[in-house]
DNA sequence: GCCG
DNA sequence: CAGTACG
DNA sequence: CGGCCGCTACTG
């Protein structure tokens, strides 16, 4: 743990070094100074805070807001990762009860007249402060409550700063909660604002917008108020949750009125957050008024021209402005992939597409340099798209076979650079005395003391594996094949590898346990190769990884027997006759059975399967059962806590909710299985939802297709069990257990779950009582009882869950006002020759004058988006939620 | 159900 | 205070 | 084997 603990510090204590102040980069850049914004100052304030945490490694959270779909933060201890997890665990139902809140809060308005304006907000601001540890809370607070959004600013822009103040500071995400627990940390350093302007005008959407939905501008978003704009913020976020929660539908079409202004805009090949997603938001911000944005958005149209232009040029292009964009880079993102010199093969030699521009900027922006053309020379790395064909990258590097790839050249696809943690690699390794980290200046040394001074010790590399090109190299930049030289020394390895929890400094000898305590990772270690490029996550210390890898399990393998007494068996020792094969061909060879597992065997069936590859790799290996298992307990303990590692927080990560990952069809199938324990009272149901949770999480940011049992195993959140479940779909495509558990009672008590306020406890209550339908519960059915909170709950229950986006206008209307105000609305509307329901405004609908049910005329639709533009067209003065009560 |  | 639910 | 989020927030 320590050794994590270190770590967590040593990382953070890197990403805190570099860089010039905030302040000082965006006067630089952007002329203009966070201080002018008490936002923004506020939020700045937070950001550093966390420095006083030093001592707690946290989540080491590099600010990429600007990409964040593409960013990965950095993970967390193990052991904490349950905290985080268990916020989201209710994601998804929350998310069906997006508007829930707000029936609550109108409620709580209405209940109370005496709350007036000012009051409102208040509350509002309340319920948002409170639930500051779910991002989304925001969301579907401001969703719901949509009005007061939009009050503050047309109505009261005046009024409302004083009152807002604290509001701001409140709800304004960043700040730590104070009486939050450490999960809270988490969470607010997770959202640390970016201190872009993007963060202060249009919120912070524009960077966090994950998805194609065009932000649909409306006026006060634009408001430069900046009361407003934590408004517009939270607005912002609504729009996106509501939109791409409740209804999907309009994502698919593009919003109407971000759909012209962002077809000009779109997606400029600049060295900017330019993801083509963020295009929507792109429009948005196209259409703000203020300075400091338009002279962004020059600076990003510089480069926006969309010529035909080959990958090669753009490359080129991209280094001969390097000067140029290092300066945007600077302290926008951690330069973590700097010293990598990146060949970038993105399939298509004649056109650089959006998307390999967009790559090759990424790369210049967190300090990498993108190499034009091939040349084995000059390139540290090769990244490829997610599925490359051979034969093009061949034609597009000259190479005739994909052997020619120079062993110590990761190729990598494009999921590599992105899941990469940002870690930024000291220029200087304190302990190393001046040594260059530069990736590509570390050949394998030819000194013989580095098996002292170097603490590299090379690993197979899980993330590299995952993320490799190619199955046929997926050895390529991991540690070559020791040397002849025969500097082989297990002990040595093995007690690095095991050394004690004291952090111990690189270049301290390791001063581990006595033999006795031999790692497991000592079979794989290749002697200090000094081979760093192949170290991916830089983890120089190999300790770290020698103790996670060796972990409480490792202890237990009669390692030494192996590696001691029968040195010639050692893996890393090459006196067989089989000089060609690397030591790591166990791992090589796992992880290509993985991918080349056609048909997936049952667990059992594939362990015995690539029990058998690693058996063919390495000679030796089939000649020591032990290390057969061995080398099976070390890849997925490894691979484990690679990937623990990689990670993070599954709350780190913005939900990718619908967003189809390679695993969904399994996605799909655990959360039908988890709905099914949802419905159960038992503890044991309870927690159970709470690991489906979990994994159903971890599953969904898993970047590649699962092969087989081993590999589900091998993701955090995922055991024994879920791992065989997932088997069994991916080879059946069915759960068999879901067909018999799923019945009638089941998915009446998970309905009424939907309500607000209504839980397990209750469901099963009302369930137990005779009540079946929502209209059960209505008429009490059964002689139930409901809260207050449960009556409102059920009051606004279904209608809203099904208000398609393009109706949350009138929607809101229709749920916010009483009767009476309903009525009189739409009688006026009706008097005005318009028709209006929770729908939306319609124009032009004609009834039969005797049958007034029939319509002889649809009528068009001409609002329903927002309440404003339905009140406007009425000619109704705008009113806060709580005003529209007449009766 | 997963994890330590 | 404990149960229940929320985000 | 026991813990699994919250110095929750609200309700009764």
């Amino acid at each position: 743990m320590s050794d994590l603990e270190w770590f967590f510090r040593e990382e953070k204590r890197i990403l805190d070094m570099p860089e010039e102040p905030d302040e000082d980069y965006l006067a630089r850049v952007y002329g203009y100074r966070p201080s002018e914004d008490a936002t923004v100052a506020h939020e700045r304030g937070t950001s550093e805070a966390p420095i006083k945490d030093a001592d707690r490694p946290r989540e080491l959270n590099v600010d990429m807001s600007e990409s964040l779909n593409e960013v990965q933060k950095v993970t967390v201890p193990p052991e904490d990762l349950h905290i985080n997890q268990g916020m989201t665990t209710k994601r998804k139902s929350s998310t069906e009860r997006t508007v829930d809140p707000s029936v609550r809060h109108s409620k709580k308005r209405r209940l109370s007249p005496e709350h007036k304006k000012g009051s409102a907000s208040v509350t509002l601001a309340h319920a948002t402060g409170s639930a500051s540890d779910n991002p989304d809370s925001h969301e579907l607070h401001q969703t719901s409550v949509g009005p007061p959004t939009d009050a503050a600013g047309p109505q009261s822009p005046v009024a409302r700063p004083p009152i807002q103040q604290p509001v701001v500071k409140e709800t304004t995400i960043t700040s730590p909660a104070p009486d939050k627990g450490k999960a809270r940390e988490h969470e607010a350093n997770h959202v640390d604002p970016p201190l872009h302007p993007y963060s202060k005008s249009t919120g912070r959407i524009i960077a966090t917008n994950n998805d194609k939905q065009p932000d649909v501008p409306s006026p006060q978003q634009a408001s430069d108020d900046a009361t407003r704009t934590t408004h517009a913020r939270y607005s912002s976020h609504a729009k996106r949750t509501v939109k791409s929660k409740v209804i999907e539908v309009s994502t698919a079409n593009p919003g109407p009125a971000a759909a012209p202004s962002s077809s000009s805009v779109t997606t400029p090949a600049a060295p900017g957050p330019s993801s083509s997603k963020v295009s929507g938001a792109r429009a948005k911000k196209a259409e703000e008024p203020k300075p400091k944005t338009d002279a962004l958005k020059k600076e990003k149209s510089g480069k926006k021209k969309r010529e035909l232009i080959t990958p090669r040029e753009y490359a080129q292009r991209l280094q001969d402005n390097l000067s140029e964009v290092a300066a945007t880079r600077k302290s926008r993102a951690s330069p973590y992939l700097r010293g990598k010199r990146i060949y970038y093969h993105g399939g298509d030699m004649q056109y650089a597409s959006e998307e390999t521009r967009k790559r090759m900027d990424y790369i210049i922006r967190y300090g990498g340099t993108v190499v034009p053309t091939y040349d084995p020379e000059v390139i540290t790395h090769i990244v490829t798209t997610e599925k490359p064909s051979a034969p093009a990258f061949l034609r597009a590097t000259g190479l005739r076979s994909l052997r020619d790839i120079p062993n110590h050249i990761p190729t990598v696809t494009w999921s590599w650079v992105i899941r990469a943690p940002r870690r930024v690699i000291p220029e200087t390794p304190v302990e190393k005395g001046g040594e260059s980290t530069d990736v590509a200046d570390n050949n394998k040394g030819d000194k013989t003391e580095q098996i002292e001074d170097s603490s590299s010790e090379p690993t197979a590399d899980y993330h590299l594996i995952v993320h490799a090109a190619f199955k046929d190299r997926l050895d390529a930049g991991m540690p070559p094949p020791p040397s002849n030289k025969g500097r082989s020394k297990p002990q040595q390895s093995a007690t690095s590898a095991a050394s004690g929890p004291s952090r111990p400094t690189p270049q301290e000898p390791k001063s581990g346990r006595d033999g006795s305590d031999t790692s497991i990772i000592s079979e794989f270690t290749v002697d200090r190769v000094e081979s760093k490029q192949s170290a991916i996550l830089d983890f120089d210390d190999s300790s770290f990884l020698g103790k996670l890898a060796a972990g409480p399990n490792g202890a237990g393998v009669p390692g030494r027997a192996t590696v001691t007494d029968n040195p010639k068996s050692s893996l890393n020792n090459k006196s067989d006759s089989t000089p060609e094969v690397d030591s790591l061909a166990p791992f090589y060879n796992q992880a290509r059975a993985e991918r080349e597992a056609e048909d997936l065997r049952s667990g059992l069936s594939s362990e015995e399967e690539s029990a058998k590859e690693i058996g063919n790799g390495g000679k030796r290996a089939a000649t020591h059962a032990v290390s057969k298992k061995r080398v099976r307990r070390f890849v997925h303990v490894f691979c484990r806590a690679i990937l623990t590692l990689i990670q993070g927080f599954l709350c780190d990560s913005k939900a990718e909710e619908h967003t189809a990952c390679a695993n969904q069809d399994v996605v799909n199938k655990l959360q039908e299985l988890r709905e099914l324990h949802k419905a159960k009272l038992s503890k044991e149901d309870t927690w159970k939802v709470y690991t489906y949770d979990k994994a159903i999480r971890a599953l969904r940011s898993y970047p590649t297709r699962i092969r087989c049992y081993e590999e589900a195993l091998a993701i955090p959140g995922i055991g024994d069990k879920t791992a065989q479940k997932i088997t069994e779909i991916l080879q059946t495509g069915d759960l068999r257990r879901i067909g018999y558990e799923k019945t009638e009672d089941i998915e009446a008590i998970n309905m009424f779950q939907g309500i607000y306020g209504v839980g397990r406890q209750t469901a099963y209550k009302w369930y137990a009582n005779g009540c079946r339908t929502l209209d059960d519960v209505r008429a009490r059915k059964g002689g139930i009882k409901l809260s207050t909170c449960q009556e409102i709950g059920l009051e606004y229950y279904a209608d809203f869950l099904t208000v398609p986006y393009e109706s949350r206008g009138a929607a809101l209307l229709y749920y916010t006002g009483d009767d009476i105000f309903n009525r009189s609305l739409r009688l006026k509307a009706n008097k005005m020759g318009y028709s209006l329901n929770q729908r939306g405004l319609y124009q032009g609908i004609v009834r039969n004058p005797s049958n007034k049910l029939e319509k002889l005329n649809e009528g068009t639709i001409i609002a329903s988006e927002t309440e404003e533009e339905i009140l406007r067209i009425l000619g109704v003065p705008w009113q806060e939620p709580h005003e529209r009560i007449r009766g």
